[in-house]
DNA sequence: GTGAAAGCGCTAACAG
DNA sequence: CTGTTAGCGCTTTCAC
């Protein structure tokens, strides 16, 4: 069997039901004027017909596509996976859907937004992902809002919704002051990407608000990955005159996992006895067992709803919403990787969890 | 600032270049009759208005969208994650996008299916999810092609591409008769899903044929997730007068990995010495340093090539196939959770990896 | 409340 | 090779 050349239009529904085409149209607009007995005459019509209405050809009037561009730099990472899904799933509950676009980690996604400009979406999520302030302009320039997701374009005026990444730094250096390290190590992610800059500056701020010798605070750079920084970690504690930190900061979680598991099972070194350790995100694979780490958690939902808020989907004939930048307070979550101090009080905002551990 | 309401069409184009309309169109058609000296007009023309194709209007006439609908049940099982990850990098070289559609695992895709219809995507793939028959017929009678990854409907006539999983089930059995196990458990997926089914009935299959008996092979669900194998494991091993099984198979990797950090770090047993285990899939994870699992490796790339081939993307004249069922061969990969016999001959198709692991 | 008719932005014959 | 002219399937005035 060969492919079937014409399709189900309204017409053919109208003609079904006895009615003019713009009826048809009509039945499946909501709030449409029409009376509800035509209606139904061709709705079942319709049914008959198995007819759903082509919603390329009604966004060509409408100027409404109800799809959403998602630009994703890093699957490799969990937490970007939660987002995609949770994206999808709360589109999806609007009647709308998703767009993906993967482009290489840390790249510029001018591309991927060339490209996203001939589908005509409702508006584009970035994520883990630069853009150049050209390319937001031209968005923009159509009616394309673009939020960016956990990063922001310095001197671009596209808005975009963020963990409050700075102050979960200075969560993540209190709690290891507050276990009594005073020699830290940092794994960092993509250079370029603020999110990773801006942990790492609240970090060591708070270190050294508490007096810790930039010294002692030592860098390396995990490319983000699992991989990435299990390599790193061999490759700086390679160098046998180099004094052991007694904290590491991963960027993320994936990273701080991945020096985990190279500490551990390639060092001999035990967590947290030998060595503390934090993440940030609060990735499900994080609070598994073998890892339980102490992170700081985004709070994903919450951003994922700001963001949707800020793209204005509802009301497309508001302005675009430009060079807001918000961000979102994140929580301590405090689980196996820094030992508990005695008689520790428990700061505003942290969450204990004890998993049950019967190793 | 508000929205810009008149979008740069052709028409802008053609005027600014001093060509007809149709110029501009043929420009950014390739392989359409135009001088190349038109067509350097036309394109410095449009790229002074940031001028992009509309190819939603361009899709009305030509019938293609060049959008492919992915369908996704569970996006918690980093298997599909790196199948999403394939199949809009694949896409996306071929000039296509990815449409996500995500329903709850193990749920009935109609709903997706009757949504997709609406954006005239050119194919669908769907994995992870249930299909009725009838839906199978709606989309094929619109002359949309689906193809399952990784699943078969009985009875349906969409074609798919999988793995071959009742082989690779034998491939585990066969791995763990090697290394002496006689009882077993099987930890199961998603019951109604053919991938589960296939791998349990070849692993059952083989044990049989080496003279096990049924009654040593027990079977429990893990709802193809790390947290329900993780508890499955536990109320199986809560009860006490249940004699442990030798050898453990985790229907899939993340489902192996959850069993295995419940019988580590809750039941205190050791792997490979007191219990042997083994997944499938080859998810990353499974690689790492705390898991180190021996599995069955998914040819991944080749079975979306072969997915992607089946939709005929580039020939949408040709007939839909039907009722195909392409299986790709898996592969052991023998890592640490089943311990090597002693003069152990490898079979072919198996790979022996040995990671780096000085604990 | 309903039908007729004019587009939306583009492609695809069709003449020239 | 190029311009003209119909549509693609739908929404949206505009009369009735």
């Amino acid at each position: 069997m060969t492919r079937n050349t014409t399709r189900t239009t309204s017409f053919d529904v109208a003609a079904l039901a006895g009615v003019s085409q713009s009826a048809v149209s009509r039945a499946f607009t909501p709030g449409s004027s029409i009376a509800e007995e035509t209606r139904q005459k061709v709705l079942e019509a319709a049914k008959k017909l198995n007819y759903v209405p082509n919603s390329i050809a009604s966004s060509l009037t409408t100027k409404r596509t109800n799809i959403v561009a998602l630009i994703l730099g890093n699957l490799g990472n969990p937490f970007y996976v939660h987002v995609l899904h949770t994206f999808s799933q709360r589109l999806q509950e609007q009647g709308r859907q998703v767009l993906i676009f993967t482009v290489d980690p840390g790249a510029e996604s001018d591309e991927a937004i060339l490209h996203l400009l001939k589908y005509q979406v409702d508006g584009v999520i970035l994520t883990a992902a630069q853009l150049s302030t050209r390319m937001t302009s031209i968005c923009h320039d159509r009616g394309i809002p673009i939020v960016l997701f956990n990063r922001y374009i310095p001197g671009s005026d596209a808005s975009g919704v963020r963990c409050d990444n700075a102050g979960g730094g200075r969560l993540i250096a209190e709690a290891f002051l507050a276990a009594g390290a005073r020699s830290f190590l940092m794994i960092t992610g993509d250079p370029k990407g603020t999110t990773s800059q801006d942990r790492a500056r609240g970090f060591v701020e708070r270190l050294l608000e508490e007096g810790v010798r930039r010294s002692d605070i030592a860098e390396i750079e995990g490319s983000s990955s699992y991989e990435g920084a299990y390599s790193a970690v061999l490759r700086h504690f390679g160098d046998k005159n180099r004094t052991r930190p007694e904290a590491i900061f991963g960027i993320n979680d994936i990273m701080a996992m991945g020096a985990m598991d190279a500490l551990r099972f390639r060092l001999g070194l035990k967590i947290p006895e030998d060595l503390m350790l934090a993440g940030f995100d609060d990735i499900p694979e994080g609070r598994r067992a073998p890892y339980q780490l102490t992170t700081v958690r985004q709070p994903i939902n919450q951003m994922v709803d700001e963001a949707l808020d800020m793209l204005h989907l509802d009301e497309p004939s508001l302005p675009i919403e430009r060079g807001l930048d918000h961000p979102i307070a994140g929580r301590l979550i405090w689980r196996g990787t820094i030992p508990v101090p005695p008689a520790y009080q428990w700061p505003a905002g942290t969450t204990r969890e004890a998993e049950p551990n019967a190793e």
